[in-house]
RNA sequence: GGCGGUGUAGCUCAGUUGGUCAGAGCAUCCGGCUCAUACCCGGAGCGCCGGGGUUCGAAUCCCUGCACCGCCA
């Protein structure tokens, strides 16, 4: 491991306002950039904000904006949201920043020196608020966008374009030697065909948009969004400005992408950077969509869920743990009123909450707040099951399988609940022959407290602390490498606890 | 139309290279416990899309039919 790790998430079109699918992808580039932290890992987030482009113009127009003014308005928004959500990047880009409008200006340039861009003319149909061009294939006859259903404008006009098809065969023999580039596998093997299917030269540039990133030394021309957006990743290090940045993080960059664009992320991008002669980034990750009560979110269903009242509503960490957990990250799930009360209560409150209650509770009552370390607790179960878990729980952070990882942190849980209702120390407590016995059992359940709160930090950040504050233990945060410390004979010598406060009160369904 | 994938308990899904792989969670029913947020623990029932084949043995491989999904055109 080489200790760094660069993990972004798109930066989100300002045409639109935060939904869930912006929480979804932001929420679990952050439970990665917490975990890899927690591993002593030097870790670089960053999220941001698109802000060029045709429709962002024109919705300012609408609004009787500058566009400036209303991408300013709306990342507030975004920004906002983050930290309701406590979502901890480092790096909040915009494409607006002068800084980022250097960059891509000096990476055109760099690719235009390469040979690899060159000036053409492009002609098709043309979608205004989509921004698009479609092929006469792809319309099956009717001038219609595809995409919007509004009519297409014939256009034809200069363009550069960047010579996209000259990386066919060096991007397939990419895939071929890193089969986990794209993740999961079913969108490795999309991008794969479509890759083997030949790639077209693209064009990167448009006339009349006003509202982009000149192109240099020909100013009539803007930068094609996605060529501007994607650079962001590059800016957020410090391409061709700050050195020691750049050479720590890049090229340890992991992409968290929904798949409606994949493909710009898996094809386009890795391109340009061949292009640029730069190495790739380690994986891209295309995650589902979330449907709502079983049917798709859209503005005109007016289904659309907006976090703030979700958090409002439940509670940060109730919302954060329902993303990470409710479905397979890479599917599709579904985001219901029922599944979510369901699932806090279940787990959050009846298995979770409550073995940390009754087990804070019986040390409150049995033992004033106090258990002292014993002199041998050692358990073979547990510490085969802990061994266990963190192994499995490791793997499945690798593969971003958040799901499943919970699942195992899970298994302490359940474990838990059953160790003490096997050894019952409500009985224990009554003979004082035992009295060493029911120090051990406690003890070791607060221990096994200590290790939930932290494999559960990064996906709770706020819930994992209040625990660890209740232990005691909170310094455990501190420390370098605090994963490290989750085994056993590594608790502090005595636990001296809060009185216990319900962390997760079931909620009414 | 081409390529790829999926179809496993009432629901959502796990099932690496064929031989404790027939599982988990939720839901249902039964029993137990009472420290606890009417919680927790234990137990039970019900299942591998249809058909054919390979094999000593297949959810797992092959063929075929049906259904659904994704990407491309």
């Amino acid at each position: 491991m080489d200790g760094s790790f660069y993990i972004t998430t798109p930066i989100y079109y300002v045409n639109d306002v935060p939904h869930i699918g912006h929480a979804y992808t932001t929420c679990a580039a952050d439970v990665l950039a917490r975990f890899h932290r927690m591993r002593g890992e030097r870790v670089l987030f960053s999220t941001g904000t698109d802000e060029h482009g045709q429709k962002i113009a024109k919705a300012a127009q609408d609004a009787g904006l500058t566009p400036q003014e209303l991408v300013d308005r709306v990342v507030l928004r975004f920004q906002d949201l983050w930290k309701r959500m406590h979502i901890s990047y480092d790096v909040f880009i915009r494409t607006t920043d002068p800084e980022h409008e250097r960059t891509v200006q000096s990476f055109f340039l760099l690719l235009k020196e390469k040979g690899y861009i060159y000036k053409g003319e492009y002609e098709g149909w043309y979608c205004v608020p989509c921004e698009t061009f479609w092929t006469e294939a792809q319309l099956e006859g009717r001038l219609v966008c595809p995409d919007c259903g509004r009519p297409l404008e014939r256009l034809r006009e200069e363009s550069y374009f960047f010579a996209l098809s000259k990386f066919t065969e060096p991007l397939l023999r990419y895939l071929d030697e890193h089969p986990d580039f794209v993740m999961p596998e079913s969108r490795f093997n999309e991008i794969y065909s479509f890759v083997k299917g030949g790639l077209k030269d693209q064009s990167i540039s448009r006339l009349g948009v006003r509202w982009g990133i000149p192109v240099p030394g020909d100013p009539n021309h803007t930068i094609y969004v996605w060529f501007d957006a994607l650079i962001n990743y590059l800016t957020v290090v410090g391409f061709g400005r700050d050195r020691e940045l750049f050479e720590t993080f890049w090229p340890s960059a992991h992409h968290l992408v929904g798949k409606d664009i994949l493909r710009f992320h898996a094809v386009l991008w890795p391109s340009m950077l061949l292009a640029a002669g730069l190495p790739l980034p380690r994986r891209v990750f295309a995650h589902g969509w979330w449907t709502v009560e079983g049917e798709k979110m859209s503005k005109s269903k007016g289904n659309v869920v907006d976090p703030l009242e979700v958090i409002a509503r439940f509670g940060v960490d109730r919302f954060r743990y329902f993303l990470m957990r409710e479905v397979s990250f890479g599917l599709d799930g579904d985001f219901s009123e029922r599944a979510f009360v369901e699932r806090s209560n279940a787990d959050l409150s009846d298995n979770f909450g409550n073995l940390i209650h009754r087990t804070l509770n019986m040390v409150w009552k049995y033992r004033n707040g106090r258990v002292a370390k014993p002199s041998r607790y050692e358990d073979r179960e547990w510490e085969e099951l802990l061994q266990e878990v963190r192994e499995r729980f490791f793997t499945f952070m690798d593969r971003f399988a958040f799901s499943q990882a919970l699942g195992e942190v899970w298994r302490l849980v359940h474990f838990g609940n059953r160790y003490l209702d096997q050894k019952a120390p409500w009985r224990m407590v009554q003979d004082p022959i035992l009295g060493e016995e029911l120090d051990r059992v406690l003890y070791r359940l607060l221990d096994c407290g200590r290790m939930l709160g932290v494999f559960l930090f990064p996906f709770m950040p706020e819930t994992a602390t209040r625990l660890l504050q209740y232990l005691g233990v909170e310094e455990i945060l501190k420390d370098h490498n605090p994963l490290a410390l989750c085994d056993w004979g590594k608790g502090p010598s005595v636990f001296s606890v809060a009185q216990p406060e319900p962390l997760f009160p079931r909620l009414q369904g």
